[in-house]
DNA sequence: GCGACAG
DNA sequence: ATCTTGTCGC
């Protein structure tokens, strides 16, 4: 599979400035409402469906392991429960980690896993914030618009936004908005009003111990073509035993499995 | 200057 | 993200 939108794809080698300017054009982009191929409510991790198997939406987990400078990127392809595709890809990375703009380091090397992909995925779920993000222009969303697909961030900790609660032990299922005042910047010509106020993601729960309440939550946000209310239902749909959702999870493995023998 | 910061 | 053994607990 390759970028539909090209001329977005991240490029290490812009200066900061440039580099969130292409940001605020992504996000202006950038389609934080649901338009998706498939029902939400048609996601599971099942292996038996009601629904015909070509009917099922083809979701893939993304994530990536690290070698001094160098990224495994991997994707792993569901359908319901079952692996239908996996593909990696070893590149060089060109700049370290730095908040806020994590995608013009990683975001090349998801690009080159993914052009490995035979099939075409009907959402993405990426490792990082997507609308969670100071120019809501987070990992997630940008991958999500240069593919042009429905995606979704889910990330271990907040970079941004403000839980509406405290979200200190909360049992299993609980789930807060993350609206965007304390650091997201208003999309000029798009955000009006009481932009501080707007849903930009959600806390979620994921799992939790049934006695002693230590698990942190997730962090989920749309990428694009996903709300956050869509965004937290799906997480919720395509989570297992385990706090990440099961997508993810055998990404990261993937990824870790390639580095190994490498 | 101070504080905060996905992976 | 990564460096890393054992260990506490269900």
């Amino acid at each position: 599979m390759r970028p539909t939108r090209p001329e977005f794809v991240p490029d290490p080698s812009l200066s900061r400035a440039e580099m969130e300017s292409l940001q605020r054009e992504v996000a202006a982009a950038a389609d934080f409402s649901d338009d998706l191929s498939f029902e939400p409510a048609s996601v599971s991790l099942a292996t038996e469906s009601l629904v015909p198997a070509d009917d099922r939406p083809l979701v893939a987990g993304v994530d990536q392991a690290f070698l001094d400078d160098h990224a495994v990127s991997a994707v792993v392809v569901l359908r319901g429960g079952e692996v239908v595709e996996r593909a990696h890809a070893v590149s060089e990375l060109s700049i370290p980690y730095i908040p806020g703009l994590l995608s013009f380091r990683e975001g090349g090397p998801i690009l080159d896993a993914v052009a490995e992909l035979d099939c075409e995925p009907d959402l993405f779920v990426f490792d990082g914030s997507g609308r969670i993000h100071f120019r809501q222009a987070g990992l997630a969303t940008h991958m999500g618009v240069v593919l042009d697909t429905p995606a979704i961030g889910v990330a271990k900790s907040l970079l941004c936004g403000e839980p509406r609660e405290s979200v200190d032990e909360r049992p299993e299922g609980w789930q807060t908005p993350v609206v965007a005042a304390d650091g997201v910047e208003p999309r000029a010509g798009v955000d009006g009003d009481g932009f501080a106020e707007t849903v930009v993601g959600y806390a979620y729960q994921s799992r939790q111990y049934p006695n002693s309440m230590k698990i942190n939550p997730l962090y989920v946000s749309p990428g694009h073509r996903v709300s956050a209310e869509t965004t937290v239902e799906l997480v919720a749909r395509l989570g297992g035993e385990y706090k990440l959702p099961e997508p993810t999870r055998l990404a990261d493995s993937y990824a870790d499995e390639v580095k190994r023998d490498y």
